[in-house]
DNA sequence: GTGCACATTAGTTTTATGGG
DNA sequence: CCCATAAAACTAATGTGCAC
């Protein structure tokens, strides 16, 4: 998330019309064409923000609460959502769409995502099969962590070091090929070949 | 062995639609 | 009208083949 990229208008006015109340509703701005509204905050127009805040925040709200069920996490949604809706309205387009459809779709997928990030942390919580290595601690000593009589960690003293520690970078600590790249001063491809090459020896080797 | 180009897969966002 | 869900569109990451 970004708080300071929201705009000034709209930042502290979560905590007041969110927490006590859905203090404007949709009186505030009743003749609001939400449409019209967002094409306004394509165009830098912080009060058009703001309208659409006072007047939609509360019922979305409601519908980040029915998801989430916590009430912080809701609310964080709901700013994440304005967050976006400020950052990408120039890609609304209303010929493709309602305007509320977009906002609210916006809404469903940043609670989706949360509840997706929410299992999946359960999940690795539960899950220590081989307590795999922290950034801080070095590829080598993950791999000694290894079981002493495993197959897969006689195998992985075979490979060349280089190949090693890229195995080890992409599978003990997660890094994707491209951050590899960059870690290892090497072009994508050849971390792909060194990868794919060490898989194969790799299998070759504990067959 | 390297690195590029293309194919495939997985994940995310956007839109449309149907039920309550 | 509101909301949930399915489907389509899009994007990023990964895998593979091949020329050099």
């Amino acid at each position: 998330m970004h708080p300071g990229s929201v705009p000034s208008c709209i930042e502290g006015t979560f905590e007041r019309s969110i927490g006590v109340k859905a203090a404007l509703g949709s009186g505030a701005f009743p003749a609001l064409d939400l449409n019209d509204a967002l094409g306004l905050c394509a165009r830098g127009d912080r009060a058009a923000l703001r309208a659409i805040y006072d007047r939609e925040a509360s019922r979305m709200l409601g519908v980040a609460m029915r998801l989430l069920r916590r009430r912080a996490l809701a609310e964080e949604v709901v700013h994440d959502t304005f967050v976006q809706v400020w950052q990408k309205a120039g890609s609304f387009d209303p010929g493709r769409g309602d305007g509320r459809t977009w906002l609210y779709a916006i809404l469903r997928n940043r609670a989706l995502n949360i509840l997706r990030g929410e299992s999946r942390t359960e999940y690795v919580d539960d899950f220590e099969p081989m307590n795999l290595a922290s950034e801080e601690e070095g590829v080598e000593a993950a791999l000694l962590r290894l079981s002493d009589a495993g197959q897969l960690r006689r195998c992985l003293e075979r490979l060349e070091p280089a190949r090693r520690q890229a195995v080890a970078l992409a599978y003990l600590h997660g890094l994707s090929h491209g951050e590899l790249a960059g870690r290892l001063g090497v072009p994508l491809g050849t971390v792909k070949s060194w990868i794919r090459r060490s898989l194969l020896a790799l299998r070759e080797c504990m067959a």
